[in-house]
DNA sequence: CGATACCCCGGTTGTCTGGTGGGAAACAGA
DNA sequence: TCTGTTTCCCACCAGACAACCGGGGTATCG
């Protein structure tokens, strides 16, 4: 039911690097895989797709990596998954074949509509702040 | 990134026999899908989903189909799409590796609910609804 | 009885998901 | 200039799933 695997790898990576964002240093993508426990060569995909996107600069050579391109509250959601997973491809035809799937495909719509808000009101910085309070909340729960 | 053709079927199959509940008559499997173009051993798998799941009410034999257990008011998407697709069959474990995917994974849920609750609060008489304005609309367009 | 229409279950075909592998290209440091 | 590091690019693969099709079995009306 949840987002599927290359995005949540992508998301969490992206939260990894906007943690250092500010400091104005790279990650790798071998740090960054074993510090989420990701497949390295798979992340290496989502870097690409993310680099590709424009949202992630790379540096090649030894000491190399990935850094955002922008801060974290410039980056939302909705940017992030159209990188990783593309346009849903609409297909150009198929005329809407009874009034009924009309309906349907209408409310189809209206609920992507929804979802695309959500995920467009929704940045880097929001989920790094998330993270951020649970941890804390863990911390106080081990005193 | 509509529904599923399955997810669809079904809800038009439904809207078809919303119609034609306060009658209290039957309808054919063969002829919902010749009316709306879907295949027919197909659609007939959906229907078979639908009376398990407790929305519909079948009459075997000559002159036997499916019609609504309840007003189509009292049927809502949630519902049909519970039957049709089943849970997530969400995994036991999986401890969420990472701060940083539990996070991903809470927003997950929240779009989730979200979505839910839009299925929750729409009917098979709202449905009904749209299609006749629809209907009504195309009607005015042409005169 | 016999035609009708639902009932059950398994197989098929094509696409998508998640992941692996083999190098080639750029770059820092010695 | 050489050497190791890290990104870049493309191909491939196994398994799962979606959308259907087909072969019968079973209740029921006339």
């Amino acid at each position: 039911m949840g987002f599927p695997a290359k995005t949540s790898y992508g998301i969490a990576a992206l939260m990894e690097l906007a943690g250092v964002h500010a400091s104005g240093e790279v990650l790798q993508v071998a740090e960054i895989a074993s510090r989420q426990g990701i497949p390295e060569r798979y992340l290496e995909q989502m870097m690409t797709s993310l680099r590709r996107g424009g949202l992630l600069r790379s540096l090649r050579g030894p000491r190399g990596g990935y850094q955002l391109t922008r801060p974290p509250e410039a980056v939302t959601l909705a940017q992030v998954i159209h990188c990783l997973e593309g346009d849903p491809a609409v297909s150009p035809d198929e005329p809407a074949r009874s009034p009924e799937f009309q309906v349907i495909d209408a409310l189809a719509g209206e609920l992507a509509r929804i979802r695309l808000a959500q995920l467009e009101s929704t940045t880097l910085a929001n989920l790094l702040e998330q993270r951020d309070q649970r941890l804390q909340a863990q911390a106080m729960y081990f005193i």
